[in-house]
DNA sequence: CCTAGTTTTCCTGTTT
DNA sequence: GAAACAGGAAAACTAG
């Protein structure tokens, strides 16, 4: 967990990136990384005084927390290594195919399964593939989900599940939580992803679409303000909020910290 | 086949 | 300037 790969020292360094003095962190009594987080965001203002900064600098520095390995030689980066050990799924590579000249990027990488099976329409796309000439549009609009060439069956057996319920399977999972994504306010629903586009690579590995990525995946999540599923947080960088037409979301032991 | 709801892609503009 | 946020459009897909 992200806790156990700080030690005081790093968390006083933290914070003195930020520019704030030891000997006020010293005074806050905190007992673990976790602890001291959820202490300053349950009371921005208070503590924002106690450290002597202003409160939207200290949620900066909080918003910056999880995101930042202290055993990283660079500073606040994203938080890549931070990992349970042993999770070798999560430890593969989010390579970003440079496939930006194409116009029509799924033609290249989106379905690179080699499964194609015997489905009539995926025997239709591989003939019209590989148009001799560059970039021969096969698609009236630019925009618009690019077609699948997966079976049906295929298909089926990968797209169950609503987002949402992705997402607050993830905040239940310790394998991502707090590491991917995490609670702000576990009681009132409100969560953040702390690596935006790692989430989104997971979710695109679930529904075999390479090509996910934060921005699209947030584009979803902002439909469902709609819905009451969530509700928009201001002011917040990606922060989210469950709804009322959430279900299941709460967890006993948030973030999954350790009692210490 | 039709429909409503969901998701993916793309885009333009705004905010942080 | 980069990342996020906001939504509108359009297309694909699912479930019923």
């Amino acid at each position: 967990m992200v806790n156990s790969l700080w030690t005081r020292e790093n968390i006083f360094n933290w914070f003195a990136s930020y520019g704030i003095e030891r000997s006020r962190v010293e005074e806050l009594n905190f007992t673990s990384v976790d602890d001291l987080y959820r202490m300053m965001t349950n009371d921005i203002d208070l503590y924002a005084s106690k450290l002597g900064v202003s409160s939207l600098e200290l949620q900066k520095a909080c918003d910056d927390l999880y995101g930042y390995n202290p055993h990283s030689s660079s500073f606040r980066q994203d938080a890549g290594h931070v990992f349970p050990a042993g999770n070798h799924e999560m430890m593969h590579e989010v390579k970003q195919e440079s496939s930006s000249q194409l116009d029509y990027p799924w033609e290249q990488s989106y379905y690179k399964e080699e499964d194609l099976s015997t489905d009539g329409e995926a025997e239709e796309f591989e003939k019209q593939e590989k148009p001799q000439v560059q970039q021969a549009p096969r698609r009236t609009g630019k925009r618009g989900r690019p077609p699948s060439i997966l079976t049906k069956a295929k298909r089926r057996e990968k797209s169950h599940g609503k987002l949402w319920e992705f997402i607050r399977d993830l905040l239940k999972d310790p394998k991502y939580c707090p590491s991917l994504i995490c609670w702000e306010n576990h009681d009132d629903g409100v969560f953040r992803f702390v690596s935006s586009e790692k989430v989104a690579k997971l979710w695109g590995d679930k529904r075999k679409n390479t090509n996910m990525t934060y921005e699209k995946l947030s584009r979803a999540m902002r439909y469902y303000y709609k819905s009451q599923i969530l509700l928009p947080v201001t002011h917040r960088r990606l922060v989210y909020k469950f709804g009322p037409n959430a279900v299941n979301w709460r967890c006993e032991n948030p973030n999954f910290a350790r009692l210490s």
